[in-house]
DNA sequence: CGGAGACGCGCG
DNA sequence: AAAGCGCGCGTCTCCG
């Protein structure tokens, strides 16, 4: 076993995994030059584990959503590490490369994906995937390089420090995807079977060919046949069967969202909501997702880092950042423990309020409630003041709340001026930030050439140039905001993960006893906890919330309150 | 028969 | 005058 390597300053090993359980190392400096020579470990889990336990180490590796997830089965836990894949992504889409989610190590495309027509054919050193040991220099040269790259173009930043951050954070995300798919979030499957069955009777027979429908759902389908008086079945499902039916029985309606029925007055529209809703129940969260996605009292879903343009996370398979608030009856903590459930209040607005540097407006968002605070401070109602805000944000012109939107110009220029600001930058085809740096893609060859300036910029002529030219607008007016809430929810996470690790060296398989995140989404973690640790939890949030605040805003008005909930079941954290 | 696309709806 | 941001995923429909 090697001697844990410690000099003066941060230390970086690169790391790459050979096709056993062990690996090629190399100690780097802090800017990405070599510190030491390569070494071949025999047990690359427990050689983790060793430099964890003897002080700050930060790993580079290819993507801690391969390297991470397989040395955690192993049973070790780190604490820092530079993502390549997901820092190489973040300045693709800087230094404006069309299609940054394709774009692997040192700009050389992923296994699978499309090879841009314009670009040779390049060596996939780290995607040999099957290739065994020999190609383990290799792989680890072409690592070491590419992580110097990027150590070079993050200092190349007009934000150095901030993009450094957002680099980190990113990085750090990676570690807690792996680390919250590999705890999963409890669930209690008889809770979920039971709710199924009381809404939709029992479980239909499995049977090859078509599915059976649940009773409830099947009585559904028969009265809504009925109350149109159709003669053969109606499929309430097929939108063109139900649309002929509607207009069969004299209703007419251009579409069966459930938000254009709603507005009718006829008996069969209560019928054809509440199949709609429990349609929805069964076919996304029934009985076959309970069997493909949870089991051992876990729901494990995959989170993708970096997945959605702004920086949020997406995830695959199982739906897991859309749960339906029905269903998190079935979420509940193990016995003797608890789920701290913290979410970032109105966490959008405030970003704005920070970001603008409006002062009046963070004197509104110093409040527990921002909305109340901006409806005192336009003379409107609560509900008013949030339509107008969300309108500002999201680039709508108002509606009913049009009059709320002007007053909140008027009352808020600087925070009105940053979001108009974003929208015609956006609108002339440029490329707009978030707050630490995550640059959005720039507009499409198709955008562009409809947009061109052979192109009738009057409306009237060329109705298609224009709509596109104002979405790019609300596009881009939205990014800076969603982004920028997503670079804070971000560190927040990670800051948080730290802490609750019990500090930068903490290591080794979670201990039992030791709280656990198990899960996040966009702006709201949840951590399961042994009961006489959740205040302790709750507090790790708040500083972690408030350390996030300093570092990605610095000096702001704005403060960035987390509303905690000790719970022993999600449903009853809201 | 499989894939692409539209639609609809869950979440933030 | 009207419609507004970002996702994942299931079903149906159309098309090759």
């Amino acid at each position: 076993m090697s001697v844990p390597c410690r000099t003066l300053g941060n230390v970086r090993i690169a790391l790459v995994a050979g096709a056993s359980t062990g690996g090629l190392v190399r100690p780097l400096r802090d800017d990405g030059t070599l510190a030491g020579p390569a070494e071949s470990v025999p047990d690359l889990a427990a050689y983790v584990a060793a430099q964890e336990a003897a002080g700050q180490v930060r790993w580079v590796w290819r993507a801690g959503r391969l390297d991470y997830a397989r040395l955690l089965r192993s049973g070790a836990r780190v604490s820092r590490c530079h993502d390549v894949e997901l820092v190489g992504a973040l300045l693709a889409a800087r230094d404006g490369q069309a299609n940054p989610a394709s774009v692997g190590i040192a700009g050389v495309p992923r296994r699978g994906d499309v090879q841009p027509a314009d670009t040779e054919p390049a060596a996939l050193p780290f995607d040999a995937g099957d290739a065994p040991e020999p190609d383990g220099p290799a792989r680890l040269a072409t690592l070491i390089a590419a992580h110097a790259d990027q150590l070079a173009r993050i200092g190349t930043d007009p934000h150095p420090a901030k993009f450094a951050l957002l680099a980190a954070a990113e990085s750090a995300g990676a570690l807690a995807a792996v680390e919250m798919s590999a705890a999963g979030l409890p669930w209690r499957a008889d809770v979920h079977d039971q709710l199924l069955t009381g809404l939709l009777g029992a479980r239909p027979p499995v049977i090859t060919g078509p599915a059976l429908r649940p009773a409830r759902l099947a009585e559904l389908a028969g009265r809504i046949t009925a109350e149109l008086g159709a003669s053969r079945p109606v499929n309430p499902e097929s939108r063109t069967q139900l649309l002929r039916a509607l207009t069969a029985a004299g209703i007419r309606v251009s579409s069966t969202r459930s938000a254009v029925l709603r507005q009718l007055d006829h008996p069969v529209i209560p019928l054809l909501l509440e199949y709609k809703e429990l349609t929805r129940l069964h076919a996304a969260n029934g009985w076959s997702w309970l069997d493909a996605w949870v089991s051992g009292g876990r729901f494990r879903p995959e989170y993708v880092v970096g997945g959605v343009v702004s920086g949020r996370w997406a995830s695959r398979g199982g739906g897991a950042l859309q749960i339906p608030r029905l269903l998190r009856r079935a979420v509940v903590a193990d016995p003797g423990w608890t789920l701290v459930v913290a979410d970032a209040a109105q966490l959008e607005p405030r970003v704005l309020a920070a970001l603008a540097d409006d002062r009046s407006f963070a004197q509104a968002a110093a409040a527990g409630d921002l909305y109340a605070a901006i409806a005192a401070a336009i003379g409107g109602d609560r509900s008013q003041a949030k339509v107008a805000l969300l309108s500002a944000m999201y680039g709508g012109s108002g509606g009913d709340g049009g009059r709320s939107l002007a007053l909140l110009r008027r009352r808020f220029p600087q925070a009105a001026a940053f979001v108009e600001s974003a929208a015609r930058a956006g609108e002339e085809g440029h490329v707009v930030r978030s707050v630490l740096g995550r640059a959005c893609p720039p507009p499409s060859a198709a955008w562009r050439t409809l947009t061109s300036e052979s192109a009738d910029p009057d409306e009237a002529r060329d109705p298609g140039a224009a709509a596109a030219t104002r979405a790019r607008g609300r596009f881009t007016r939205n990014f800076v905001v969603q982004a920028s809430a997503a670079d804070w929810a971000l560190v927040m996470l990670a800051l948080l993960r730290t802490r609750l690790g019990g500090g930068p060296t903490a290591t080794a398989v979670p201990q039992s006893g030791q709280p656990e995140l198990v899960f996040f989404q966009h702006d709201e973690v949840i951590v399961h906890c042994p009961i006489e640790r959740a205040a302790e939890v709750s507090t790790a949030v708040q500083h972690a919330a408030a350390e996030a605040t300093g570092l990605v805003f610095g000096d702001t008005g704005v403060s960035f309150p987390m509303t905690t909930a000790v719970v022993g079941c999600y449903a009853d954290a809201k």
